[in-house]
DNA sequence: TATGAATGAGACTTCATTCAT
DNA sequence: AATGAATGAAGTCTCATTCAT
């Protein structure tokens, strides 16, 4: 039976998506053109049109592929015992992911899917999502830190999540426009802000708590 | 000749741009036609392209537009006496950007703007140019803060300011999508990161300063 | 002012009309590729749907052009002083219209027709139409001669309608196909036909009638 | 070899007819496409092509297939005694054909084949011959009945036939049109018009003949 | 100056057919 | 015999830009 293996549907497909992602990387969605993803892949239209129902499909499916990704840069933030440790440690690995030259190709398309975002429902509902994942993991943490007395209990945990998010964002953009950015400088300034969350030490001493 | 009064000219380029910019924040760049923008205009295919040479053109020159706004943004900080004040108050006026309902269309077309960026080089100069007028004048702030005494001196302003511009980057791209953020609630943790770079109280007292 | 006048207008809509007609004649709708009507009209691609928006469009907008023609055809039936006589006008004219060789494409055009009114809404509602004006035109001479005494009055005029626009639509199939169709003795059949429709002579005397 | 049996061969062919038919008659030749016929068969593209060369050679198939089925609707007109009679009866079985909702796709299917024998030269041959049987049918009893006296023998039978003919295939159009046809009242209609055909009565007595 | 009809390259997608398995 | 993944030519339609008026 001619039917092809799973492993193989997955490898077709992956073959198409690393070429689209190539060539949205390069161009933007609108400037590439199928025909630019199919000499890519080095499949035929036909065949990408076997595995992809259209275009867009194809941009919604790297856009799943990616939050799926994003999602999996949480799971050491997510098991850290202390939860500060665990905010430090997601600064690291998104910091550590911005600048992987192995993310390059993913970085640039996301830039162009938050333009997408803005007119192609779907491609908004999966952003929004995969910034979901962070926020509220973030959220949390700060949550049980706040608990402990780590960070200051006045500050709403969704504004510092957003905070932090936001600089994540703004990060990702200046490096694919290949800003020049010292890393260690930054993450230097990120530490310095995060310990200005911390609770203005107490009237007496101790910032300790059970 | 019947050459027309440059006012004249004049308004009929803001006609333009305003169509343009309203098209554009609707559908973004490639899913606007020029016929979009000329129907809107009220004018003629002819007559856009008397004033643009092409879609590119008018691409960029929003771009422009964009950025002699943004330069503006900067003025009342420029000026602070404190420089920490002036970092407060550009927080300040960049937050009241971030949410006026005037701003929205503008937004919006940043967002394209950055994807565009990625691939026009006229595009991302202009982009480039539009980061590096609040990064310089942050890193300025920085350093007259430095100087002062008020920011610890270990900071690199640029990555201060890179930290900062970036903040107002994903807060940015936040508000176009719609995030419910508590404006307030941000504000205030913005505010304690920016006092986390402070200097480390000194070993006997004060961190006080006039 | 270059807006084009509206007899220029009409002149480039017969014209892609014209190229339509010759190529859906020769190959069908569906084997007709639009570049074939382009290269026919002598227009571009772009011209030909700046006049109509799609493929479909140009096959509705030849069917509507073909029933306005085919309205014409009742003319002179229609005002018959003598019911009768207007049926045998009508015979004749459809019989000349039949083998007019100028209407030859559009003879053939109008079989596809038949076939795309099986799929499409828009055709067939514009095929019955044109169906239903001849109908209701026999019809009514119907009427007016069975009043007359002139034909049966136990026979549906609407009934007898059908007949005869189903004897057209025949012959319209069997001259389309070349069929050596001999129309002199059909019309002599036809004729006879008309005739059976006649009262049967009274028992006694007179079908006469004020 | 495991060449399988006639009979599941000739299975596998009616079960491919059958659902070519059923697609064709839905969508006409050319909407449908073999992956529909495919699908539509529970087959696979392979097999359909092991049984038929082409999605043409599978129109012409079926052609071949109504016109054997048309072909025996004349077996009872054939055989009868008396001429006129049998034209009757020919007569009442295409009637009865033509509002056989078991027939209804052929119907269908078949007008789609006009317009493709329009183009198409085996399909052509095909539906000519198809309305050739019965043409040359009535043709016959026609000659029949005019040197039984029972038609004018000034009329060619040829003309009569496809006359006739002409009938059916208008009624055949309206009923796949559905169009609201009281086929009463046409079959009193035709009955009438096939009277006129007789021979006048002569000067003064009988019609009648040995 | 200003108009808008016209251009034509190129976009996305379909589908009859083949052939390795 | 049978499968269904793969092919790629061809299809319809769009759109940035130009130019006769």
């Amino acid at each position: 039976m001619p039917k092809i293996s799973q492993a193989k549907r997955d490898a077709r497909q992956r073959q198409i998506l690393d070429a689209a992602l190539a060539c949205f990387s390069e161009n933007g969605f609108h400037q590439t053109g199928m025909a630019d993803i199919v000499r890519r892949s080095g499949l035929s239209h036909g065949a990408v049109y076997l595995y992809f129902q259209s275009k867009d499909d194809l941009i919604e499916a790297l856009a799943v592929d990616r939050h799926r990704q994003e999602a999996m840069l949480g799971a050491a933030a997510r098991h850290a015992e202390d939860p500060l440790e665990g905010l430090r440690a997601l600064v690291r690995v998104y910091a550590h992911w911005l600048t992987d030259p192995e993310g390059e190709q993913t970085r640039r398309v996301s830039i162009n899917g938050w333009a997408e975002a803005l007119r192609n429902t779907r491609v908004r509902e999966g952003a929004v999502e995969g910034i979901d994942a962070p926020r509220s993991l973030i959220a949390t943490l700060v949550e049980r830190a706040q608990s402990k007395g780590q960070l200051s209990a006045d500050l709403s945990p969704d504004a510092v999540a957003r905070s932090l998010v936001a600089l994540f964002q703004g990060f990702l953009l200046q490096a694919v426009w290949k800003q020049p950015i010292d890393i260690a400088a930054c993450l230097a300034v990120i530490d310095r802000m995060l310990g200005g969350l911390a609770p203005p030490p107490g009237p007496k001493r101790k910032k300790r708590e059970s």
